[in-house]
DNA sequence: ATAATAGTGTCTATCAGACATTATCTG
DNA sequence: CAGATAATGTCTGATAGACACTATTAT
């Protein structure tokens, strides 16, 4: 096998030894992550943004990202740079999608390896130490547009949605374009991973267990009800939803108020045993 | 807003003109597709792979792909490589994953954005003009394997599978791990790209109207439900398939000798008015 | 006491799983 | 004619959609 050679008589050894790829233009890759998680009442979603320090998008907000390392996959840079920023660890994270058009950014070709990290967000997570600011802001989604928002920093980004259609093949396919009306801007092409994550989100959610990594180890149904709502954007029947969900929790006898309600509700934990698997999911 | 300075007073046309990325790690990436098709009585996969002609893994069966250039996306990169490699256009074409691994390639880092392309596999498609060789491959997939081979060629390629469990966040998976027990392989992590293809038309595939790219204009039902057969690996009762796709075709009236069998069968072609649409797919 | 919410029961519509039957065509 | 296959009918089971009702509790 190593003993074959190549059309100018070198064994593989000998080409990787003289192997040079300067020259080639390559681009520079990032990994950025969408820190998403609900607020406390499941009313609306939390993401993590920071804000940027330098050009270019100076002064705009931003995912969370960094270039990935020489010796790191992809998986492993995100899920350092969400370590940095969050102190998080152990957090479900999803590959969603590789953006690559060459005038993304405008310094030079960066593509964009989007990942989508899902975190429970009510659950005060630390602020970052690394970019010039960092804060978690409000978003909600709804059919008329995506509204990113912090009160605490006077910050309102909105992007109106219009519906597209693209041909892939035979098929149609519809799909979400967000349009800015003015105002403030997410940095890059940010908002179409918060999009990507989004869709892709709502719909694997109902049928996964999703879920259990957006809410609090010990949950009351009618939390998890109101999750389930947000993330898939519409009311769901109480019966319907407990049948569903009924083989993947476990009561654990204790009661605990509701965020949403001022009442005692039964409490639950993730029942992770009894589930079939057999997500399609990379690993890498 | 162009009037912002960063720290060191630039505005952001300033930093631009100075911006240089010289210095940094940048990896090399490719777009690899895996051009699936079915053979001709939809009893198994076609799939197109072109011989390497240089190192590494000279010698080797690989998926066709190439770098993407300065000024194109990696769609269109992949979409370049495919007219290139069989002269297909219009073909349905979807980003799978990007592969990231450090060490996937040894000559330097080298990321690989996949595709997956789907086309009509037993409508003889012309080979390429490009690489060394290239050729359609049988590829069978059941529960013991992946087995990919070209009688003409005398090729035999075979992988294991084993099931493994990996934890995101507090979720557990099983997945798929192709294990090769010598003999020919392919090359780089390619087997890998095939693996998640495959999972992921297989998970979209019952709700979608992915068939119909992989299928003639005009079908029989005797012939559609077998592709569907291939694709999920499992047999459909003929009844509930031909209620689940009633409203996605259309009959014209003729009649039509099925591949699968000697018998007339009504002909059909696929109706794409009458579909609901919203499948999660990203433009680009 | 009242209003709101927790928790349960039940009816319906849809659709996949599963067989059975009839009609038709090929060899 | 015989065996296979096309086409259709129908029963069942699981599950989401939908609504009603009772029990409990915060204010």
């Amino acid at each position: 096998m190593d003993e074959l050679k190549d059309k100018n008589g070198l064994t593989e050894k000998e080409f990787l030894a003289r192997y040079s790829d300067k020259g080639y233009d390559k681009p520079s890759v990032t990994a950025d992550i969408l820190v998403l998680g609900s607020n406390s009442d499941f009313s609306g979603f939390r993401i993590l943004l920071v804000k940027r320090g330098g050009h270019p998008f100076l002064g705009s907000w931003a995912l969370p990202g960094g270039f990935v390392r020489k010796d790191e996959t992809a998986y492993q840079a995100a899920a350092r740079e969400l370590s940095e920023e969050t102190g998080l660890q152990n957090v479900y994270l999803e590959q969603i999608y590789a953006f690559t058009n060459p005038r993304r950014d405008p310094r030079t070709r960066v593509m964009s390896i989007a990942y989508l990290a899902l975190v429970c967000g009510f659950e005060d997570v630390a602020g970052s130490d690394d970019a010039a600011d960092a804060a978690w802001f409000d978003m909600t989604v709804n059919e008329s547009g995506i509204r990113i928002f912090s009160t605490e920093r006077g910050v309102e980004i909105f992007y109106g949605i219009e519906r597209g259609i693209f041909q892939n093949g035979k098929i149609r396919y519809e799909n979400w374009v967000a349009k800015s009306s003015g105002g403030e801007k997410l940095a890059f092409d940010h908002i179409e991973i918060v999009i990507e994550s989004l869709l892709k989100l709502k719909s694997n959610f109902y049928n996964s267990d999703l879920a259990f990594n957006m809410i609090g180890d010990f949950f009351t149904l009618p939390d998890l009800q109101s999750l389930y709502e947000l993330v898939l954007g519409k009311k769901l029947y109480k019966t319907n939803f407990r049948a569903m969900v009924a083989d993947k929790i476990q009561a654990t006898g204790e009661k605990r108020k509701s965020m949403t309600s001022g009442k005692m509700s039964a409490e639950y934990v993730y029942d992770s045993s009894s589930r079939a698997m057999g997500a399609e999911t990379s690993s890498e």
